[in-house]
DNA sequence: TATGATTTTACACAATCTTTACCTTCCCGG
DNA sequence: CCGGGAAGGTAAAGATTGTGTAAAATCATA
């Protein structure tokens, strides 16, 4: 969720609807009080904020959110009408990650923005695969059924990341030699169809996320079924 | 320490000058070879690139810093002539955290250059690392098991943070070798495995902190993920 | 050069993978 | 409906590979 403080109605509106076209979660406010309001009730990921305010300025609530432990961390860019390199300093300097200036382009702001959640966001569910009951922990190298921690082999998890990954898609038992055992085409092995067994033995309750395509192959089915 | 790439031997040596007059370290290089001898070197705390370069141009070696995982999370700041607003969003968007464009205010530079600083720095100087019995003391470089003081060899020591540092993930031996070790992939030594057999020893009660993945390498199972 | 650190080597054992053989299920024509 | 054949399921016996371990060889450094 982007928090955005801005008194000019045109613009605000514009800003929001273009994050939130952007798929980006986005309130907009008008002034300091109601956003700090909307602040004690929701941390934000990050914080859009205007200098010129009514009331109280976009630098004093920069100092409000730094000071305290809980929002000190949010990434806060300032946007602005105050372009000197004086202003940019001092904003930079107090705490912003980030100053750009009015007029902005749309989409640098949107690539700022990114380039901030980037920074933070990404620690928590990278590499993360989950479908139903089944979650696949990439960078672990774990899988696990209900949170309980699923032991498998390396060509069983090889395997299964292949089909989650591409959840949906069927594929031949050739396809999937090549691309779990870096090996050329081998008609009449049976290797595939033993190790898909051993999985959906372990996968116990989710065997059934394993569909046999008969006569192709196998497919993951995660989204419906 | 900040590295900079920049070919202008004017703009180079004025901005080096600049940064090391403000108490930061800093080193120039003229182009892309140099830069990465460098790197493999040391690390730097922040990059300032420029765009167009002879030979290896800036977005080349964005993109290999952020390939690597040791260098991926460098804060890289583009400083470039190039200016219009779709730069900026590739700058950004291939994963550049700030983007200026020349000329640049160096009063503004330095704020900037502060400013990603400010995020990265304290990760460092948090000194202590504990899962359960096991703490690893940064500052003193030394481990310690149940508060006993526990003589960890370099390499061992090296291994063991970068195993608890990154809890839970699996490194294969490949990339334990690169960021242990700094040397590229070498096929077929057993380096590491005795490694981590004489820490799994010293370790004593905690030796099963570290988790042989088989088929992939280790992992550092501090807490359950 | 002596000492401790690091790397290489060698081998055994255990985990994993593949093959094989046989069984079950599904499809389709009579 | 029934039977035959093809496709997939299953279990277990080898074959293969990966890892633990000890000890020897090499390296680095005081």
């Amino acid at each position: 969720m982007i928090y955005y403080v801005e008194d000019d109605d045109n613009i605000r509106e514009l800003v929001v609807y273009t994050l939130l076209q952007m798929n980006m979660p986005c309130r907009g406010f008008a002034e300091g009080r109601t956003f700090r309001t909307a602040i004690a009730e929701e941390k934000p990921d990050l914080v859009l904020l205007d200098i010129m305010l009514p009331g109280e300025d976009g630098m004093s609530l920069l100092q409000f959110l730094r000071e305290n432990r809980r929002t000190a961390e949010i990434p806060v860019i300032m946007l602005t009408a105050k372009g000197t390199e004086m202003d940019k300093v001092q904003g930079l300097d107090h705490g912003a990650d980030d100053y750009m200036t009015k007029p902005f382009g749309m989409a640098e702001l949107v690539a700022r923005i990114r380039a901030r959640l980037r920074r933070t966001a990404p620690r928590q569910e990278a590499g993360l695969l989950t479908y139903g009951r089944l979650t696949l922990d990439r960078r672990a190298h774990k899988a696990s059924v209900d949170g309980v921690e699923m032991p498998l082999t390396l060509k069983e998890y090889d395997l299964l990341l292949l089909l989650m990954e591409n959840s949906g898609a069927a594929f031949t038992r050739e396809q999937l030699l090549e691309q779990v055992w870096d090996i050329a085409y081998d008609g009449g092995t049976r290797t595939v169809d033993v190790h898909i067994q051993t999985l959906r033995t372990k996968l116990g309750p989710c065997s059934s996320m394993i569909e046999t395509v008969r006569g192709v192959g196998y497919r993951f089915g995660g989204s419906q079924s």
